[in-house]
DNA sequence: GTTAATTTTTAGGTTTGTCTAAACTTTTTG
DNA sequence: CAAAAAGTTTAGACAAACCTAAAAATTAAC
């Protein structure tokens, strides 16, 4: 059973699938927020995800995806991933331009175009912010890496994933230098604000604040 | 100055280009059949891209698309074309396949998605079906190809372009062997309907009808 | 050169996805 | 635990892109 959903629907399916990692039950203005729309807008989408049977949702309650719900929700995931890596590795966009093309092209075509797409490629398991490609089965191999914010002092690391592609999020990146791959070392934490005093490419120091270093991941090297 | 389009007069305008070449002014009937609309239909979008200055709109007498109207049509064409080179090249999609998907894809992304991609593909003259494939200024190389059904006798020709992507054409190539490539010589040509007598791959003999011979554009060899 | 046929346009309606403003629940707070 | 605050839903509107049915303009036919 292999209906086709509009644009519209698969992004609220993506967005509540991603809100759904933080928090269990997603609320109407947390989504209204994510997508930039109306609290309104929202329960009317609701209503119609909901007939169907794509999210269980009661009335001031919240709401989750169903099984289904999950289903696409993944799918799109998986396209919009393997599209960045396309734009990257083949195209050669840089890593923080990848993003917004990759909203508009993962609501494209069909399922044997996402696959063969997928062989062409190679089959990769991460997309260039380091987030994993779920495969064509819908299957996710999740990452064993932590926020920056959590990681302990004086330990050589090195940052494997982004988990925030706001423009002004990147552009804060880009400017300090940081990216996928960068080596990193926690010199100091301050209880005042959790910033923390780093070490970037065993060279020069700097300040990252806590709401920062909550969307950079790293790896122990 | 470049103005975003929606999906929907991105294909009206693309259609009418296609109609233009055919027939200097484009008819409402016309259009509605190419894009399985009413007519009523054709007539509201006539208004808007006449407000937009994409066309010169005059009722009941026909449309032509302006400067602005054919730069944006091209474009379109221009991206239709090298998704199919792409798709068929590097995904090894079937030539007769790649036609519905590059119609979803040619709506999607930035002229530097299409640059790159033209760039990444080696900037290829000629999409899968011989049709060329206008630069990233614009400018579309003709190719010098007549009709199968204008065609000489007994003269060795290679098929080097297919100008109908119906399902239903593709359908007939498909089951005669014939595809870009495939080499051919007219025996005898049918004074009483057009149909044509002709030696597929120095092997076997088959009819073509005049309706089919007019979409299938050969070269000497 | 009227009448008939064809083509095109207008008028009014539908669906999808959005919005604002008002009403209604739930939660928080003194 | 009642009143205020916060969060959510309903009601009604709007734009885009279609549609049908009826009216108007053009073209063809006798």
């Amino acid at each position: 059973m292999h209906l086709n959903y509009s644009h519209s629907e698969e992004n609220y399916l993506k967005t509540i699938f991603h809100l759904q990692l933080e928090n269990q039950v997603v609320t109407t203005n947390a989504l209204a927020e994510k997508l930039n729309a109306r609290p309104a807008s929202i329960t009317d989408m609701m209503k119609k995800l909901s007939a169907k049977k794509l999210l269980n949702y009661k009335p001031y309650y919240g709401f989750s995806l169903s099984a289904e719900g999950k289903r696409v929700a993944i799918d799109i995931i998986r396209r919009h991933r393997l599209w960045e890596f396309f734009l990257s590795e083949k195209l050669k966009f840089g890593w923080d331009e990848v993003h917004v093309l990759a909203e508009e092209l993962e609501h494209v075509g069909s399922k044997k175009l996402i696959d063969k797409l997928d062989e062409y490629l190679g089959f990769p398991r991460f997309d260039p912010h380091g987030d994993p490609i779920p495969d064509s089965r819908g299957k996710i191999n999740p990452r064993h890496v932590s926020p920056l914010s959590e990681a302990p002092l004086n330990c050589p690391l090195k940052i494997s994933r982004i988990s925030n592609q706001s423009h002004e999020f990147l552009d804060v990146l880009r400017h300090k230098g940081l990216a996928i791959g960068t080596q990193l070392e926690v010199k100091k934490r301050f209880d005042f604000d959790g910033a923390l005093q780093v070490k970037i490419k065993a060279a020069h120091l700097d300040t990252l604040s806590e709401p920062l270093a909550k969307h950079i991941h790293v790896k122990k090297v």
